[in-house]
DNA sequence: AGTGCGCGGTGATGAGGGTCACGCTCCCGT
DNA sequence: ACGGGAGCGTGACCCTCATCACCGCGCACT
């Protein structure tokens, strides 16, 4: 049960998607705000009274981080928080001992470290780039009182807030419901295609985690994990070729993680 | 790693904290409104502008259910918010196969459903009194209403959420990151004694759960659960007398964590 | 080309802990 | 008084999975 980081340095990652890749050196301020950008999955804060989107452009300060860069770590002082405007973060927590545990993986137009911000209490999560990323940087306290005086971005916030929550819920039945590490892959390979809905149509997904971290993210070593894939494998429930992902039968996984 | 339910049915509590006890019969209505009562934990709608407090008044309803009686179960539309006046709610996440896992127990001050209110995503979680409860229900709709006229509450419910969403993350911990069981069990008598601060002076609490219900809490076996609990006793590291549990050395225990 | 490193794949091994199967002690209801 | 049920205690068994120790591959350097 223990998942020691067999390796702490930066990863080079084979599979670069190129939509996200930065052209620019480090450093380089791209877009001067990226909250008028898409945010593609949340839309925090469309919708608001005129003047809100301006008040937030005026506090956020955008800049980009290269690959492995740590926007915070688990136990610092809650500064702001990040809108990611493109590119990957990891959110994962450490333990005494070496251990390490993804909790979620944040896309472009997420905000990362909010618990932290509102709440003051010390980030409880360290936050990596994944890949070159661009990101706007609001400091706690402008924040808040943004907040205060925008009654409806308050109740945004509690939106997104609640969405945080229910990743961690979802980690917690990863970790506690599924009985066996069959069940958990099983369960991580449901969640990836969880978009496509159609039940025993054979369904495409793109495979951006190595072995070790979705091992990280299961709570199981990464032996397991490529010996489980493998053994899938030949159950013809998957199949893999390169970097993609072919999950045949979503069915035949579904029994798996109740059993 | 499979957690049966071994019983199913409303358990007897052995111990009944009579600051809780309800004298009265079961849908007898006896504070007007609990908002007013002082909310021991959260504070969650003091210092709000006058007129708000009054306006969660007109829009909430007291009652009090049985012990066993259930707010509300996984799966369900959600329907409000609950504010617990007093007794405590063990909030819990079942799985098809019978498993069963305890994600918190809220108190008395504690809002109950919240994610689910806010988000309009179906309760995650099933609510269950563990003693005869008082408590204040505010549905969904005139609660959202209400956060949206009053800007500040809705920052206030952000900061619940966050609280909620602390107390997820703990249960993260609990289940991914301490290795062994024994670190489990550790931890969980480390968060009991978690308000008396100092480090080495042996520390009284009372066990108000049975050892099934902290095995869901921290992912293991009633079995385990025991035998962990007998094993500290001979290790001196803790002493139970009835249901009052005795911590001589947070130091070792904190070791174990570590382990 | 050579070398290093990150990653995937696999076998052997062992222990941790889940499960089953009991027995015991309270406490409650009748 | 006497079930009966809920909760605790404990022994035996055995399966799962973490761990260690390898190897091979491919990419990115210089």
């Amino acid at each position: 049960m223990v998942y020691r980081i067999r390796v702490i340095s930066r990863k080079k990652r084979r599979i670069m998607p190129s939509a996200y890749a930065m052209r620019t050196p480090y450093g380089l301020q791209v877009i001067e705000s990226c909250l008028s950008c898409p945010m593609v999955k949340d839309r925090l804060f469309c919708n608001l009274p005129p003047g809100a989107v301006e008040g937030l452009d005026a506090i956020s300060s955008s800049s980009t981080y290269p690959k492995g860069a740590l926007l915070f770590v688990e136990g610092q002082e809650p500064r702001g928080v990040f809108v990611i405007c493109n590119g990957r973060v990891k959110l994962s927590a450490g333990s005494a001992g070496g251990k390490s545990l993804i909790l979620r993986i944040a896309e472009a137009g997420e905000l990362v470290g909010i618990p932290g911000t509102i709440s003051g209490q010390p980030y409880e999560v360290t936050a990596e780039a994944l890949e070159p990323i661009q990101a706007n940087f609001i400091p706690r306290e402008e924040f808040l009182r943004f907040l205060r005086t925008h009654g409806d971005a308050a109740l945004r916030v509690a939106e997104i807030l609640c969405r945080v929550y229910q990743a961690t819920y979802q980690e917690v039945k990863y970790l506690g419901l599924s009985g066996s590490a069959e069940g958990k892959v099983a369960r991580f390979l449901l969640d990836l295609t969880h978009s496509c809905a159609q039940d025993n149509e054979p369904v495409r997904a793109t495979l951006t985690l190595t072995h070790e971290e979705i091992a990280q993210m299961i709570g199981a070593s990464r032996e397991t994990v490529t010996r489980l894939f493998a053994s899938f494998k030949k159950k013809r429930l998957i199949e893999i070729h390169g970097s993609t992902l072919v999950v045949k039968s979503r069915a035949n996984l579904e029994k798996l993680v109740k059993a």
